[in-house]
DNA sequence: ACGATTGGATACCTTCGCTATCCATGTTAG
DNA sequence: CTAACATGGATAGCGAAGGTATCCAATCGT
């Protein structure tokens, strides 16, 4: 197909699409000649999966470029992806120096008895986190974290329990991609919802 | 205190207060004559939570004011604010249109046995994503989701312990609306260090 | 053969979150 | 008292992000 029915199929405009080559978020397609280049589904499949990224969770394009690199890099080793890449997107900004609180998300993951690669930057959010929330008043330890990291692991043993059943490891990694972050802000609907329910039944009559 | 204590003391230029000012972030100061204002410690800590809401989790100027509007309006009935405001937090534009998985969402949470607002804002964000979802060709279901939601019912149980010992109505509101909106990088990032934790004890040798 | 489409390049546009500059009024140190 | 400096208020500008619009020459379909 051409760029005009990858268009019309995706619902992407067609200055957009070149957008997104430009920025490399989009493989080039086949060229035929000079000047005529052929598409596939796998690039109808990608730009769906740059608007989901894009749209529907709020990833900015370098972010979504990041990600989809790491995604054709780590199609073999898939918690690997999961751990590295994704751990930096809801960061602005890379922070140079190392927060005060980074020696106390080891320790909890020590207690917890997690195997998580030292540089994950999970790490650090959890650290910055941490700090901002102390920095305004609201006590956060160790006490406190542990049992949602607990919940925690219960949201990531059925995480995984959707990859089972998928023999090719391209398919694999890119559910995984989709289940973590897609998934994300259904999760804290969830919650809220959660709250709002277990609000209603403490302090309701 | 004036505008350049004010400045030194949160760490923000006089240039960006007085830019908060005028977008309805911050109450004016207290005018002591025509040309002079005078701020004290509730602007302190409002500029500290502006700060909190804007840089670590990244809210639009217009959210946060949305969010410390429903603040200052809901600081009676705490649990109001959670579900009523903060749904729309995520989603960048409004959707017009009704989602098609929004009566499948509503079955969900009444096979859960949840009371929840019927405009709440969370039940759109979810329905957006199932159907996001599974336009991607990932399934998702009730038999998935349901599981997922009861983990939820647990964070849940965990935030509002944090709000127990509170007797102050303004504080306890503010400190849900910190634990609900600061603590969901967190949490996310328990969620991938847990995956990559879960995922070496699956498939690891 | 010829109008429509394509790839490729470049310029432009809008929104967001500040930032810089002016200016008239006020405060304050000497 | 007065001169230097700070303040509130208004307006204009800036840089990044995410597209969009326009040109152009080559090429395709008929």
């Amino acid at each position: 197909m051409r760029v005009s029915e990858l268009s019309r199929r995706s619902g992407v405009s067609v200055t957009t699409i070149k957008y997104y080559l430009r920025e490399g978020l989009l493989a080039p397609g086949r060229q035929t000649s000079a000047t005529q280049a052929e598409y596939d589904d796998r690039h109808l499949r990608r730009l769906r999966l740059i608007r989901a990224l894009t749209g529907v969770r709020g990833l900015s394009v370098a972010t979504t470029r990041e990600v989809l690199d790491a995604l054709e890099a780590h199609t073999g080793d898939t918690h690997l992806l999961l751990g590295l890449t994704l751990g930096s997107v809801s960061l602005s900004g890379e922070s140079a120096e190392q927060d005060p609180a980074t020696g106390e998300v080891e320790s909890l993951v020590e207690e917890l008895g997690w195997h998580v690669h030292e540089s994950a930057p999970a790490r650090a959010t959890l650290a910055e986190t941490l700090t901002s929330l102390r920095s305004l008043g609201v006590p956060m330890d160790r006490h406190v974290l542990l049992p949602y990291a607990r919940l925690a692991e219960g949201i990531a043993a059925l995480d995984l329990d959707q990859l089972d059943d998928l023999p090719d490891p391209l398919e694999a990694a890119e559910r995984a991609l989709l289940l973590t972050v897609l998934l994300e802000p259904a999760l804290m609907a969830l919650r809220r919802m959660a709250q709002e329910n277990e609000s209603a039944r403490r302090h309701a009559p």
